[in-house]
DNA sequence: GTCGTTGGCCAACACTTGTTGACAAGAGTA
DNA sequence: TACTCTTGTCAACAAGTGTTGGCCAACGAC
């Protein structure tokens, strides 16, 4: 039998609304400074309409902060482009979906929201290193040496706009970085 | 001449108190969180002194976030050893400082924190990375590929906390990390 | 039509925030 | 002593926060 499926409400288009606002802001201004009033002002809706659907701001986030990296199967693809495969997606999936900074602002200074960061990390990225087979115990290394690496890319670029990372050109990020990735994820030793 | 110094005030142990409670706010709690009440409390003071001293939480964050990196001089040292002496001082800085983790915390959700870090990178990290004598142009691209990775590591040893990065021995960090600074600011090509 | 259910808005609550001004105690000086 | 500047406390303001309950209109089944 299928899973049961809620028939469609008429008010599925507010909700969705009031999420997409509700990514907006928490990627544009963090936890604190996303207000449900300015949150609903961008949704076109009352405020109480936010609370309704959605019980408080903390589930609203967590409602907004639903994130899949859909990382490639990193198993079928020459062992020599895993870098350059994987940071071109990481800045795809970055660049398209608003939720990831989101994320990422919102982890900064709140405790459920670096929850879910480190829950991303371990259902998402983590087993998807581990999968290429080094030593268990190595790859969630890896994988973390991978995030900071990626992390802080994005941090910079998009969060802290310094004006090198800014103004390079996506190619180039590429180009630089992915030797790093390639390098903790496959390498024998760290140098 | 010497520079004016205004002769020392009753009230500098106040000031200081001040200063260090806000440090220690910010850095534990981001900008938005962290209130004037409550470093004023940790403090063990009234929140209207806070005000009289510092006028306002934005010059007060002003005034905690001052903050130098003291980068070793980088042309005085082995050039095949510039990676390793920078992530060691990085992480030592951080660790004993936690004015970089305030900067940090503060700049992910506000614009004058923001600032402030761009400000420290171009007056601090990008000139000692220019003195290595590399093309300019380039220059200005490998401090920001090294910062990157530098403020990446912290983000998810520190901050975000994830486990792998938390769990392993800062050696292990060095040496992983000492590489990659390494070749961002000394190799000729990307890879 | 009628009527219960749903979607929506409004006004208000309790609370916290940064910030201000009035005022009391203490030190230092005349 | 009296007088002034400093250091400090207290109470309050105005604005903004998440959150709640009541009320109205429109829809859909009967």
């Amino acid at each position: 039998m299928t899973a049961t499926e809620p028939r469609p409400r008429r008010s599925d288009a507010t909700r969705s609304a009031i999420l997409a606002a509700a990514r907006e802001r928490f990627a544009a201004d963090g936890y604190e400074r996303a207000t449900i009033r300015a949150i609903a002002a961008d949704a076109g809706i009352d405020p109480a309409m936010v609370m309704r659907y959605y019980v408080s701001k903390e589930r609203l986030f967590a409602a907004a902060a639903e994130f899949d990296l859909r990382l490639p199967d990193m198993t079928a693809m020459p062992r020599t482009e895993v870098g350059i495969r994987v940071v071109e997606h990481f800045l795809t999936r970055w660049e398209e979906d608003e939720t990831l900074m989101a994320l990422l602002r919102a982890a900064v200074t709140n405790q459920a929201a670096a929850d879910r960061m480190r829950t991303l990390f371990a259902d998402q990225v983590a087993p998807a290193v581990a999968a290429l087979g080094a030593d268990p115990a190595q790859a969630r290394a890896r994988a973390g040496l991978m995030a900071a690496q990626l992390l802080g890319m994005a941090l910079c670029r998009y969060v802290l706009k310094l004006p090198p990372l800014v103004t390079m050109a996506r190619a180039d990020v590429v180009a630089w970085i992915a030797p790093t990735v390639q390098r903790y994820l496959t390498a024998d030793r760290p140098s």
